[in-house]
DNA sequence: CTACTTCCTGTAGCCACTACAGGAGCAAGC
DNA sequence: GCTTGCTCCTGTAGTGGCTACAGGAAGTAG
């Protein structure tokens, strides 16, 4: 059994993120210690582990939760982690999509700011009236 | 002189929004009717439209405000927009290719999800020991 | 026994909003 | 004048996913 320190060292999760995801049920409550500290297992330092490469990945906090508990059971989880993967790999996409819309956006916009004018063409752009809203959909 | 409703419309930032705006001192404090109801000039509700494009842009509130108060002087203010712009543009690079790279790892994963099986390929690896924690620097 | 480190709980802050609750102003129709 | 319905007001709390304290207790090394 390992204190928190070391679950949060060898799981690569803050030690006051682990606490944040024992107050929020995301992972069961470990046991305690004599003097009341927290003791982790392999097993729960694993889940710890899981949840952050979830998270690195860029899952959000509740469809971890999902998987989680898919992993639990284990019966026909296979096609709904494949949907919801797929459901957020959709929404990488469309924010990479996005973000490319808007360095194009801000390169030509800041394309004519290289001389040294005293009226700035980017912010000019900005406040004029022409300029439509369109940039995110 | 317009209502909130009318800037809201005419600028394209929620109400809600506005009064943050107006709050945090994104915004100077517009003038009130008799019956102390917001009233916005038509400069005041350009102003809203160029944070909203700002916003939309991706900038935060803080370089916002700074775009605002070099309108303001608009002496040397392209060299410094324009320096704020380039690192804005960085950021942006930099959390595409992190996107990138995490497609690339969600798609990776989730390729040997086709099967019906009933352990997931995807939560196993997850799981695993050996996959690394090196996907976002 | 002391100094140092790690841990505990509880609360507040971050960002940029968004969503109420509970009330007041205002315009149009009757 | 009165009602109906819309817009507006203030103030507060919630969102997500942490992060950063404060103030104290427990454990460890010398």
């Amino acid at each position: 059994m390992f204190t928190i320190g070391k679950a949060s060292e060898q799981s690569g999760v803050n030690i006051e993120t682990i606490r944040y995801y024992e107050r929020e049920g995301v992972v069961p409550k470990p046991g305690r210690s004599a003097g009341g500290r927290r003791l982790y297992s392999s097993d729960e330092i694993a889940k710890l582990r899981f949840v952050r490469r979830c998270r690195d990945l860029g899952f959000p906090i509740s469809i971890i939760q999902t998987f989680l508990s898919l992993t639990e059971q284990s019966d026909r989880s296979c096609g709904e982690v494949k949907a919801m993967a797929e459901n957020h790999l959709g929404e990488i996409t469309a924010k990479i999509e996005n973000l490319v819309r808007l360095q194009d956006a801000l390169l030509s916009l800041s394309k004519n700011c290289d001389d040294g004018s005293a009226a700035c063409p980017m912010l000019d752009a900005l406040m004029k009236d022409g300029f439509g809203g369109s940039l995110i959909e």
